[in-house]
RNA sequence: GGGCAAGUGGCGGAAUUGGUAUACGCGUUAGUCUUAGGAACUAAUGUCGCAAGACUUGGGGGUUCGAGUCCCCCCUUGCCCACCA
């Protein structure tokens, strides 16, 4: 008998996998094509921690069993690469992004090879090589030819010791996350790209997706499509959704920095009696009008304020129709994107700024524009990019009259890149388009998307309101880029807290891999509990799946070449695990799996049949074992191309059932029915049952409640 | 303050969606393997009780023959957004 040697098969089928390219997408294929997709990671200096493969693995399972079941898939991979932490490591350390970046990716790419995911590794883009940002700068300039992507001044975080522009995520409580320094609020142009056009769509068009009903809750959400009414109080405009209480109004407060009477009174269309216009903190600028109707007898706040300044409050006053005094309008929560950040490691804007011209696009047979090396990653003391200081870089001709010009030296979020990256691998060499339109008519929509719930809002939301632009400029076949989206759970550690480097409990896959194997850590993190809920790391439980595939491995020297096949419970696996993948119940699908070998207890044969069947919806999960006992079996084929079992609903069906005894609601006896037992029949039988006679003799029963295959209940 | 998710044994969790609560796994206990075991296998394992039995899904009420699941009130935890008119 040979152990079950982890090391040696897993290095095994990855060579041999990756020399065949069996999990290669074909361009042109018979088979109907899958499109599976999972959140591209940001390859950062930590390597990867066990929290990084669940989705994966998870979408590895969803692509392993559509390729058993006939798909050409599409399941690939890349870097996410551009960002702040890879800049702020170059700013402390002066090491080039680039070099960063590429230690860190390679890093990433062996990790997630030695976990055997099925990966297109033949299709891998990366958002920082020039070759995939001459396509985002691309998208960007048909963004601003079609005067969606304009500059605006905006406030932005600004810390005035390190003078530099900050992030959201870099203000802690209202300070520099670095330096503790109070953070300022200053004004600067900044580019915007025009997604409150696209709010309606976005909105309206979660009817025709499959998203699991709280990701469009939370896009529903982040743009606020609001139902109300425009009113004016002379020249001051408001929005409330409440014109019904406008009988109740007595001050309009405008958004301002401290609150205070502006001597000013407007008239009340409803009432044409003259109210006080005042200043509120609570009143915010950039909502609504910046300007609202204050009724204290309705609302929490106005009442705070009115009872604050001494003004009026109309307890009860006559209701309104809905749009007598005011124009109904829609609002949206949604704001257009700021689209500019003042720093290096970003895809440059493709844009010059000339004397005469103006703000001149770069004309597309100069992209992609190069990020320039640079000596010193810090941003500028006016807190310009670091590009800024470049003069041989900034200053150029003109593209239009030929004058002395300036480059853009903002560069785009690292929302940019990730917004369209799912296009790029359907054709992900190509260097004439972002990608073939006959690629993308076979490959897209995404059919099935997961990822994490903390990019429900921004990411998912960015990247279709890309979508619906390039599909208006016709440049892809359909309105929405995803089909369904599906979210996971994070993995702690140990006892729930978040892993992280700062409490020293992050757990490294490869340390995993080594001991246990690849297989063994897929099975566990699939069997860890939902998908779509975090679970806590537990290293000692990881032994319970390793123990499993060690009995599945042991069973192959009781394989009977001749055996008649009598295994039926295969058939009720078989069908579980085939359902249970489909609804991300992984968990369920393993424990399934656990049940048929724990059943099969002691045999001392299995036929071979039914082993083999056994192992083909076994190999989505651990995929190396399976593959080398499907070898072992005299299969010359790989595992990956044979075709999913199916089940005979005939063989699950039981001759047999054994159903439940209730006496008022408690369960007291079973007993045994045949399937074509008749509910009279059945009934009867019951009442003469021994173990039942003890707890209704004497007494009267009222009724009895026959649910079929299940339960009975006799109501005393 | 708002939105979302969740609360079930010592632990991770399951429950056919209103029908045997605690599947599966970890851990623990006992036994087998006649050196050992942080190996493997077998068995037991919600709580109380010698037992018959009773009780048990964050707490309290309700609907129902029957509630972890549905309704109402309350408590706790996590995530996202936060003065959103």
């Amino acid at each position: 008998m040979k152990e079950y040697d982890h090391k040696k098969i897993e290095k095994k089928w990855q060579d041999t996998w990756e020399k065949k390219g069996i999990y290669h997408a074909q361009d042109k294929s018979k088979k109907p094509k899958y499109y599976a997709l999972i959140e591209f990671p940001y390859p950062s200096g930590d390597g990867l921690h066990v929290g990084h493969p669940r989705p994966y693995i998870g979408m590895d399972v969803i692509s392993r069993k559509r390729r058993l079941q006939g798909f050409n898939v599409l399941y690939p991979i890349g870097w996410d690469a551009f960002g702040l932490p890879t800049e702020n490591y170059a700013i402390k350390t002066g090491k080039d992004p680039r070099v960063v970046t590429k230690k860190n990716s390679d890093t990433f790419r062996r990790q997630i090879k030695s976990l055997g995911i099925s990966f297109d590794w033949s299709r891998e883009v990366n958002t920082t090589d020039p070759k995939y940002y001459k396509w985002t700068q691309w998208i960007f300039l048909q963004f601003f030819k079609k005067g969606l992507a304009y500059k605006a001044k905006m406030k932005i975080n600004w810390c005035p010791k390190d003078k530099i522009g900050l992030a959201n995520e870099e203000v802690v409580d209202g300070k520099c996350e670095r330096c503790g320094t109070v953070v300022e609020q200053r004004e600067k142009e900044q580019w915007m790209l025009a997604i409150t056009k696209y709010a309606e769509r976005l909105d309206k068009d979660l009817d025709g997706v499959d998203y699991l009903p709280q990701i469009k809750l939370g896009q529903r959400n982040w743009i606020g499509r609001k139902e109300g009414a425009e009113i004016e109080f002379d020249n001051i405009k408001i929005f409330t959704t409440r014109p019904d209480t406008i009988f109740g109004v007595t001050f309009v407060a405008i958004a301002g920095d401290t609150d205070r009477f502006t001597g000013r009174y407007v008239t009340n269309p409803a009432t044409k009696e003259k109210i006080p216009v005042w200043e509120a903190q609570y009143v915010m600028g950039d909502v609504g009008t910046g300007a609202i109707m204050g009724v204290p007898a309705d609302d929490e706040r106005d009442k705070a304020f009115a009872e604050k300044y001494k003004l009026p409050i109309i307890e009860n006053y006559p209701k309104a129709g809905f749009e007598d005094y005011g124009k109904k309008v829609t609002r949206f929560k949604l704001r257009d994107w700021v689209f500019s950040r003042q720093r290096y490691w970003g895809e440059p804007i493709p844009v010059i700024h000339c004397e005469s011209c103006g703000i001149v696009p770069v004309p597309e047979k100069d992209l992609p524009v190069e990020l320039p090396k640079v000596k010193n990653y810090q941003p500028t003391d006016s807190g310009e990019s670091p590009l800024a200081n470049i003069a041989k870089w900034v200053n150029v001709k003109c593209p239009k009259c030929k004058g002395p010009a300036k480059r853009e030296t903002d560069t785009m979020p690292n929302w940019a890149g990730s917004s369209w990256y799912y296009l790029r691998y359907a054709d992900p060499k190509n260097n004439k388009e972002f990608a073939s339109q006959k690629n993308l008519k076979y490959f897209t929509p995404v059919d099935w998307y997961n990822g994490g719930n903390e990019h429900t809002t921004l990411h998912l939301l960015y990247s279709r309101f890309w979508h619906k632009f390039l599909f208006d400029q016709g440049l892809v076949p359909t309105n929405e880029p995803y089909m369904k989206r599906t979210s996971h759970g994070m993995i702690l550690g140990e006892g729930g807290v978040k892993m992280s480097k700062s409490l020293g409990n992050v757990i490294n896959p490869d340390d995993i891999v080594k001991i246990y194997g690849a297989d063994t850590l897929r099975l566990y993190e699939m069997f860890i509990g939902p998908f779509d809920q975090s679970a806590a790391w537990s290293t000692e439980s990881i032994i319970g799946s390793r123990r499993f595939l060690e009995r599945v491995w042991n069973l192959q020297y009781k394989v009977e070449k001749n055996k008649k096949y009598t295994e039926f419970k295969i058939e009720k696996t078989i069908k579980k695990v085939t359902e249970d993948i489909e609804t991300m119940k992984f968990n369920t699908a393993i424990s399934a799996l656990m049940i048929f070998i724990n059943d099969l207890g002691g045999v001392d044969s299995v036929s071979k049949d039914v082993y083999k069947k056994f192992l083909q919806i076994l190999s989505p999960f651990a995929p190396h074992m399976t593959e080398e006992l499907w070898t072992i079996l005299g299969e010359k084929k790989s595992i990956n191309l044979s075709a999913w079992p199916t089940f005979d609903e005939n063989l699950i069906k039981d001759e047999e059932i054994k159903i439940v005894v209730q006496v008022n609601g408690k369960v007291r006896a079973f007993m045994s029915v045949q399937a074509g037992d008749s509910e009279e029949y059945i009934k009867a039988e019951v009442l003469k049952k021994a173990d039942i006679l003890k707890y209704i003799e004497g007494k009267n029963v009222k009724k009895i409640i026959y649910v079929p295959n299940r339960l009975i209940n006799i109501v005393l």
